[in-house]
DNA sequence: ATTGAGACCTGTCGGC
DNA sequence: TGCCGACAGGTCTCAA
């Protein structure tokens, strides 16, 4: 996408999340893709308009890519159902956003309102960054009254964690979902062990899900907790179960007897 | 201010 | 077989 210049933009349903400006198609039309960014789920386009393309794939949308040209069919496939925006790119590409359930979100913003992008501007640090260490997490959860997970899927305790992650991060650390967020700092905000293992876990975690991600052998592998209700804790000498709570209106998997 | 519940959306799945 | 309700996800909005 990269240098690539937006020849003809096509908004093939006008009320996807989060209101697009009325003007979206001709806004984009000429402009130009100068940089390719991510912020926690958020995928930044920078323009040469000096406008912001702000793009949230919620849980089901993809991009499709085709290359007609190259493929030298004359034009792009008949549009599927769920195909919502259509991005004809001077490269040749033809860009497809694809969201069956649209969760997903676009949004074309000006320097200023991306600037003051209430969600945005209000993130916390990127969890694979070096800025995500356990006195950062310690110090965010210090004076939280909540469970320490609800507190994990707080983007501005954390910027990208989901409901399955974190459960994941929560039975790799051996820590309670249930407990209050502040036990793992002390009282002046410190962080303590659990803290420490905590950041570990959820570093580990995303790591590995990249990694998955990377080897398409592995892309069908199941988590060790989420979605496991019921069967024996995957834990190494532990005779638990997995339980199924709800938090916060999430579903929470854990096990009771490592998770402490 | 912090917290949680409800809404949004639709494909899938379990139960009758 | 077919229908129907419950459920999943991330984030915004609203209310306690």
């Amino acid at each position: 996408m990269r240098d690539a210049r937006f020849e003809r933009v096509v908004l093939r349903r006008a009320n996807l999340r989060r209101a697009f400006v009325p003007d979206f198609a001709a806004r984009l039309t000429g402009t130009t893709v100068t940089d390719v960014g991510r912020r926690a789920k958020h995928l930044v386009l920078a323009l040469s308009s000096g406008d912001t393309l702000l793009i949230h794939l919620g849980m089901t949308g993809d991009f499709r890519v085709e290359s007609p040209a190259l493929e030298g069919e004359p034009a792009p496939a008949d549009p599927g159902t769920h195909d919502h925006v259509v991005f004809q790119m001077s490269s040749g590409f033809v860009v497809t956003f694809n969201d069956p359930r649209r969760f997903g979100a676009m949004d074309l913003m000006t320097a200023v309102t991306y600037a003051r992008h209430p969600t945005l501007s209000s993130l916390g640090p990127e969890p694979l960054s070096e800025a995500f260490t356990d006195g950062v997490l310690a110090a965010a959860c210090a004076r939280r009254r909540t469970a320490l997970k609800p507190a994990l899927l707080d983007q501005r305790i954390v910027a990208g964690l989901g409901n399955i992650y974190a459960v994941e991060a929560l039975h790799r650390a051996g820590l309670s979902p249930l407990r209050k967020a502040s036990t793992i700092a002390t009282p002046t905000g410190k962080p303590r062990p659990t803290a420490t293992r905590l950041v570990a876990a959820i570093k580990a975690v995303l790591n590995s899900a990249v990694e998955r991600q990377l080897r398409p052998e592995y892309r069908s592998a199941r988590f060790r907790v989420y979605d496991r209700e019921g069967e024996a804790c995957p834990t190494r000498g532990c005779d638990g179960r997995i339980r199924r709570v709800v938090q916060a209106g999430r579903s929470t998997f854990y096990c009771a007897t490592c998770q402490r």
